[in-house]
DNA sequence: AGGCTCGATGTAAACGATTACACAAGCACT
DNA sequence: AGTGCTTGTGTAATCGTTTACATCGAGCCT
């Protein structure tokens, strides 16, 4: 079934039927309307390879994930594929790799397969992701990569938002904040670190090293993280997760432990995913638009391929707000935005 | 940068190159290893579209979502990412659909993109899909297909697992057990509905209909069912909610109207999503193998691809596993594993 | 030596679309 | 009538691979 058998059983050529199929002038509207007929009755629809092939572009975007695992990666899909279907665009995901020579063989792999990348790899060097970008095709980053990089680049106001919230801590009378902090090397837990750190120095010379505790993102990791704080002699009255899987760990290991949140124990998160609302209590956190991150970076990167290739890389900050719920104890405030210094928003 | 090329550089014909990236014999020791080395030099690798082109073969699946929302859906890719990529297979990922014809249009739209289908829309007609599976596609159903229907398929014990929950909830001395059902139409949740309605029956000949409620798999129709249950002059003392992301939503409200679970309402899900056991308190929940599910569909697929056309179709259940934690108030046993009737594993 | 087989390599025809270019017919204008 | 322009359609080259088939030595057997 191919555009040939579709002319044959038209009477035209395939140049005419190619022509129809996309919508081009000029066909006279009654060739056009049998044609058309022609395509319904034999439900033909055209060979993406070949299209490809001689078009040069796949309508393909290529999704890189370190992993698909959580609330927060599954969003921030949700957000590429309705900004991508929209525009006519398919989705090529890849998760879960185990390295980073896994990673240069997926990029490469999908040379001819997809028109640029929407890449979502903290640790991952642009060097490598640059030698392995076949055909220069464009890449859009997202959260953790530097200014001077030759790609676009969306990221989040992390430093903003972990600010905001421990300042907020400290509004309602908390000065021992411990921190549960994410990966190291990963640049939006370490921006997120350094935001609670400057807040914490905004009000005490003492160094706050001793309250920050190692996580890796995971529930696990805050399961862990608050069964340790049970234990700790002179205990924090408060503990700001660098994200909200973490922060619901935390709460999980203070039922256990009968603590009560946020009376004996105030807790707060980053990220607001879904669930947040629906811990017991409530979490408290810093909302990050995730899905509108992905929408946003699907947006800049159809931009890419629509303009010309050496035009100037844009490098978007998102804002974040602060969502107050019972977790950390305050009375419910509206929730207030905090932005980036040198903020752009299209 | 072509195969043409490469064959160039290292001073061969292009039919060597192509033998020597797909190993294939008979080649030379030292021209295979002088093709690698410029392959290598020169940053080379095949362009995709041409090689689909001609092989018939894209190497990419296929995975049709009704929506990519939630943990349940993250967990499901993240088993059909990991096992295709094993194989040497992309992920073309559609999610987020509003419409039926917009269904039929992405099914359309990917020929020559996919070599088969992974489908879990539990709403869509079989007529549907195979009208729109173009060259014969083969496709896997996750989910919601009669056992006539032209497609492998595989799905979760969804009548035993509600069953066995209810039962234990029985056992445990209730005997008003509210449902809060999944959308209709969804087959998983007929099915659980199914089996709380017979477990019920099993323990009294009192229609329990007046204990089920509407809900659509969603956080909020949890807090809101719960909210309404708050009210209820005759309370049940347990509730069965058709999925962990409702019983989520119960455990908010009940928290918010001061009702101690399980002491004063005990509360099971179903899925066993991974943020379940850190739930306030623990979920009991039935464990679905969610990523499993998706690796198993995936495998599944490949064998229909590798196989030849005509073979019979496969229909597997798995099976689910009673997790007792401390939301149902139950002694924590040793989980117990359900087994559909027939029930055959690869 | 001649014929055979076998292993290594090259040549060229696919695959199924798009599109530059050629062509034909119709029309207006000189 | 001849010229030029417009409109509709067809022919054939092209995209970058794979692979059937042809070719060409070298080694072996008789």
């Amino acid at each position: 079934m191919t555009i040939r058998d579709v002319a044959r059983a038209a009477s035209v050529s395939v140049a005419t039927v190619s022509r129809v199929l996309n919508g081009k002038e000029p066909v006279r509207d009654d060739t056009r309307r049998r044609i058309r007929a022609v395509v319904e009755r034999l439900h033909y629809s055209p060979h993406g390879a070949a299209r490809s092939l001689i078009t040069r572009r796949t309508n393909t975007l290529g999704v890189l994930l370190p992993d698909v695992y959580g609330e927060f990666f599954s969003e921030v899909i949700r957000g590429v594929d309705s900004c991508a279907r929209q525009h006519g665009y398919h989705l090529l995901v890849s998760g879960s790799h185990s390295d980073g020579t896994e990673i240069e063989a997926v990029l490469r792999a999908a040379r001819g397969r997809v028109d640029g990348w929407i890449v979502m790899s903290p640790e991952l060097d642009t060097r490598v992701l640059k030698r392995n970008l076949t055909d220069g095709l464009p890449a859009v980053l997202l959260n953790g990569v530097a200014n001077g990089d030759p790609f676009d680049s969306i990221r989040v106001d992390n430093y903003g938002g972990a600010f905001a919230m421990v300042s907020h801590l400290i509004s309602l009378g908390h000065r021992r904040i411990a921190h549960l902090a994410g990966p190291v090397g990963n640049r939006d837990a370490s921006e997120r670190l350094r935001g609670y750190r400057d807040s914490m120095r905004s009000v005490s010379n003492r160094s706050s090293r001793e309250l920050e505790m190692a996580g890796d993102f995971r529930e696990e990791a805050g399961l862990a993280a608050g069964h340790r704080l049970l234990t700790w002699k002179n205990r924090p009255t408060a503990v700001f997760a660098a994200n909200d899987a973490m922060a619901i760990g935390l709460l999980a290991a203070f039922q256990e432990g009968r603590l009560r949140v946020p009376q004996d124990l105030a807790v707060a998160g980053f990220d607001d995913i879904p669930i947040a609302r629906f811990a017991t209590p409530p979490l408290s956190t810093v909302r990050v638009p995730i899905a509108e991150l992905g929408a946003q970076a699907t947006r800049l990167l159809l931009g890419a391929l629509a303009g010309p290739k050496d035009r100037v890389r844009s490098h978007e900050t998102l804002p974040t707000t602060l969502v107050l719920r019972a977790s950390c104890g305050a009375k419910l405030n509206p929730p207030t935005t905090t932005r980036p210094k040198r903020f752009a928003m299209n």
